[in-house]
DNA sequence: CAGTTTATCCGCCAGT
DNA sequence: TTACTGGCGGATAAAC
């Protein structure tokens, strides 16, 4: 159903809409089509009935077809974010946002952005571990936290479950530095043993673990984005030498750097 | 490449 | 009593 280097193949028809608990709208190529009465219909039954809606990418435009988002913060892709917000004057567009999760309506920006609000799905579901899991089958990051993770997610007034937002963001400020445990620790006001317990608790992994993600992240997207030579990563990444920034890569990622880089320009992944 | 050292992290437990 | 903290020891793995 999709034409950019990918396909969606539905399993069951419309008349899943009637009993699904969660309803994913994925992109599609032809915005300005409304959809059929029968999808419309299908989805607005479901919301009423209590499902789940999750749209990805330009998927925005079917369920603020439905006047769904009226009144409500969303987001879609980039290109086609004031669109939306022209088309449909009502809804609140969040154009710089990843992903928007409005309680029983969620929204997400491009396809990677789709996967991002997918592994968040399963993190609320069936916990940080199992998201977890999924996001390494994927090769995805666990959480983009490393990059400029703007999220926007309903507060909801019980289990403030985000304790530590704030540690995590001042570690991807200081991705380059090198930092221990204690470090971290004191950063935070805590000793190591409450940090990690708690790090664990809330994210699914340790904090270690969880920093060198976070600088593999960023030094995918330099290897993505940039030509920045890849003896340079280690030192703009806090991987370390460029030999230790290598098997850290290969250990994680199964590639070295430049087979990655080479890859991904390779087959031409758009979002 | 084998051997040594160092750091992480989790089970256990005692102290609020 | 329950809920949480943080020190200790050690298994494991990474760094040297």
């Amino acid at each position: 159903v999709h034409g950019d280097g990918f396909s969606v193949t539905a399993s069951a028809g419309l008349g899943a809409l009637a009993d699904a608990d969660t309803v994913v709208v994925p992109g599609y190529r032809d915005i300005d089509a409304k959809p059929s009465g029968d999808v419309l219909a299908g989805l607005l039954d479901a919301h009423q009935r209590g499902a789940r809606l999750v749209s990805i990418c330009s998927a925005a435009f079917a369920l603020a077809a439905v006047g769904l988002l009226d009144g409500r913060p969303a987001t879609t892709h980039w290109r086609v974010a004031d669109k939306l917000q022209r088309q449909y004057p009502l809804v609140d567009v969040r154009p710089n946002c990843l992903y928007v999760d409005d309680g029983d309506i969620l929204t997400s920006a491009g396809v990677t952005a789709g996967i991002d609000l997918c592994l968040h799905l399963i993190r609320r579901d069936n916990g940080a571990a199992a998201a977890n899991r999924r996001a390494r089958a994927l090769v995805a990051p666990p959480q983009r936290a490393g990059g400029q993770a703007q999220y926007v997610e309903r507060l909801r007034p019980d289990a403030s479950g985000d304790q530590l937002a704030p540690l995590r963001t001042w570690l991807l400020g200081h991705l380059t530095e090198p930092i221990d445990l204690d470090t971290i620790a004191g950063s935070a006001g805590m000793s190591r043993r409450t940090l990690v317990r708690r790090f664990r608790e809330e994210t699914g992994t340790s904090p270690m673990a969880w920093l060198t993600d976070a600088r593999l992240d960023r030094a995918r997207e330099l290897l993505e984005l940039t030509d920045e030579p890849v003896e340079n990563l280690g030192r703009l990444t806090g991987l370390g030498s460029p030999a230790s920034m290598r098997a850290i890569f290969h250990r994680r990622l199964g590639t070295s750097p430049y087979e990655y880089r080479t890859m991904f320009r390779a087959d031409g992944t758009t979002s």
